[in-house]
DNA sequence: GTTCCAAACGAAACAAACTTGCATTTCAAC
DNA sequence: GTTGAAATGCAAGTTTGTTTCGTTTGGAAC
């Protein structure tokens, strides 16, 4: 999971096409770069069993399945003490409706995802995660009104 | 693509099962859920075909193929004229270190979500993207400096 | 309660994709 | 050149995905 065996020009061939569908057949995956099928197979175990491929997902389109509403939170914490940032990370990363958290330098300490059926609901999910934790001293809110683009595919240029 | 012929508890599972891994079978997802394999087959094929599944994708580490650096970016515009707004929206959903744009609401116009090989390149993306574009009054960079929960899952409960 | 229809189901046959074993090739170090 | 480790392609074998088809289910109209 750890050693880093240098990708080459194929792995990462493959790596594009896998980042936007995963459903390819490896036949067709290894005519586009010029492998068989067998040595796709195993370059892509490869980098699973690396830690290079983390998962392999459907992603969902959140407003059919009743969570229309997508907004980042910038939070800011009282206290940076390192047990009381561990606590939070394990806090807002339990809570299913926050689809991402990142702890981050600048003016905020947290940026948080999350995705909600309706702005009542942010609302008791704010009072839940914000107002109850006396380390937390303050929150922004950016609701989105177009989500312009999204996915987690790495640019491999 | 845009009927929504409600999804029930059975769709749900399978959605919940495929959000976190999209390679476990169709027999096995059956069992799970209590239903035939073909009958797991055809409300896949029906969700992807009707958009509830938009993608079916490989996650990759950043940090193993050379960005190792995510930041997120508040921009802020000068003027919000229609156009403007989508010449923006255009401009950064073209670039392929911007992994996610937002249109939103409150403080900031955009958020981004941009992973880098170096603070140096990330530097020379504010110049092209920024600095090069007279309609961005201003923007603000936070650094990840831990990524707790990334994904694009969305809870079903 | 019965009839009818459309939608969804399961079992089995079928097709396609994945996986493994093995001989060959490649390439760098000597 | 020779050697050895690593990767490759081919072909066989296995698993998985897909289609067919007859049956069941769940309502709506009667």
């Amino acid at each position: 999971m750890s050693a880093s065996p240098e990708l080459d020009a194929y792995d990462r061939a493959i790596l594009a096409i896998l980042q936007r569908d995963n459903t390819t057949p490896q036949r067709v995956i290894g005519e586009r770069v010029n492998l068989s099928a067998p040595a796709v197979q195993r370059r892509i175990r490869r980098m699973e069993e690396t830690g290079v491929i983390r998962a392999n997902v459907a992603l969902v389109d959140p407003a059919r399945v009743g969570h229309p509403i997508t907004i980042f939170v910038e939070v800011e914490v009282e206290s940076e003490r390192a047990e009381l940032i561990d606590a939070a990370k394990r806090g807002f990363a339990a809570v299913p409706e926050v689809q991402q958290c990142y702890y981050v330098t600048g003016e905020a300490d947290f940026i948080l995802v999350v995705t909600v059926a309706s702005m009542a609901d942010y609302e008791a999910l704010t009072r839940r995660l914000f107002f109850a934790d006396n380390n937390v001293k303050r929150f922004r809110t950016f609701v989105a009104m177009d989500r312009v683009k999204v996915g987690l595919e790495v640019s491999l240029a």
